[in-house]
DNA sequence: CACCACCCCTGGACGC
DNA sequence: TGCGTCCAGGGGTGGT
């Protein structure tokens, strides 16, 4: 792998058909991000898209509001300092699949990937080598190159805020607590007051932050569960076993650089070591890697969803 | 309040 | 080769 490719490695959200950006990726965005960018002054920002733009008091432009997109003309053009310019990166920070990038002037931009979003550095001397679908560029002083957020299906999007205490307020503060950290007895306790189908609660970021579709099934076959029982009937044991499996999940993923859809190859130059990572995300109708019965699926919470009837008994 | 269906979008896979 | 169709996904919104 290219020295340039190296630098988008990590700091890659989801390259279309190969990685989408669930906890694990975006917790390697933040780090790599982090890494490249702070302590840097933002010293011009362009919005080539405003609808993927949101001040923080302003509703989500385009499709919030059941396809009547307000024209562009409708929307107010953004001061410059609310986009960082002129301040300086402190800290990026991470909730569930969130990203917050904290500035000194009180500032704050909330990144949210979606499931194609992408926020990579580019270092100075650098071309962007997809130069379709970014939408804002951020430049930095002193030659730390720039700041680029790329999202072609633009489910994701940048919110802007007054302060990190705004954000946290306004945004963090709705979230679950996040996957990495959650005490089984917390999830216990949130479970035993409903009765949705566990992968429906698992998704749910109010309750859980950072859970999206891939781990939600993975961390379910490890923990022998039916994704259709109904979380007030797990055990505690049972509750036990899935927060144990889903931090496991979480963490070796994070380890491994972020899951692994299709071309492992081709986003870290290092093909082979992570394709057999799911157990059940995306094999459908494959035999079970323990049991050997062939993997069940169906739709459960709008999600395609995929389990093994022998291992995971719907009681 | 709790839960759920629908919808936003684009590009890759696949069939013909 | 090209065209059409289906599908993937997070999460906001509005309906039940």
């Amino acid at each position: 792998m290219t020295g340039l490719s190296a630098q988008f490695t990590c700091s890659s959200g989801a390259g279309l058909g190969s990685r989408m950006p669930e906890l694990p990726e975006v917790e390697c965005v933040r780090r790599s991000v982090e890494d490249r960018v702070l302590g840097a002054q933002i010293r011009a920002a362009t919005v080539h898209r405003r609808d993927v733009v949101c001040r923080h008091d302003e509703p989500r432009g385009g499709w919030s509001r059941r396809g009547k997109a307000p024209k562009p003309t409708r929307y107010a053009r953004i001061p410059r300092h609310e986009l960082g310019v002129g301040a300086t990166i402190n800290a990026v920070h991470r909730r569930g699949k969130q990203l917050a990038i904290e500035l000194d002037r009180a500032g704050a931009l909330l990144v949210h990937l979606g499931m194609t979003g992408q926020l990579m550095t580019v270092a100075e001397r650098q071309r962007i080598p997809q130069t379709d679908h970014v939408h804002i560029t951020w430049r930095l002083a002193d030659r730390r190159g720039r700041l680029v957020f790329r999202d072609p299906r633009r489910f994701g999007g940048v919110w802007l805020y007054p302060s990190m205490q705004a954000l946290v307020h306004e945004r963090w503060d709705e979230l679950g607590e996040d996957a990495l950290t959650i005490a089984p007895e917390t999830l216990y306790n949130a479970f035993q007051k409903t009765a949705r189908p566990v992968k429906a609660a698992l998704l749910d970021q109010q309750r859980l932050a950072g859970v999206g579709n891939i781990y939600a099934d993975e961390c379910l076959f490890q923990a022998r569960i039916h994704p259709e029982q109904t979380t007030n009937t797990l055990t505690r044991n049972d509750v036990d076993n899935l927060v144990s499996a889903l931090t496991r999940i979480l963490h070796h993923a994070i380890e491994a650089g972020g899951s692994t859809i299709r071309d492992y190859a081709d986003s870290l130059g290092t093909p082979g070591s992570a394709q057999h990572a799911h157990a059940v995300y995306g094999r459908g109708g494959e035999p079970c890697r323990v049991c050997g019965g062939t993997l069940a699926h169906a739709t459960v919470a709008q999600r395609t969803t995929v389990w093994c009837p022998v291992c995971q008994p719907n009681p």
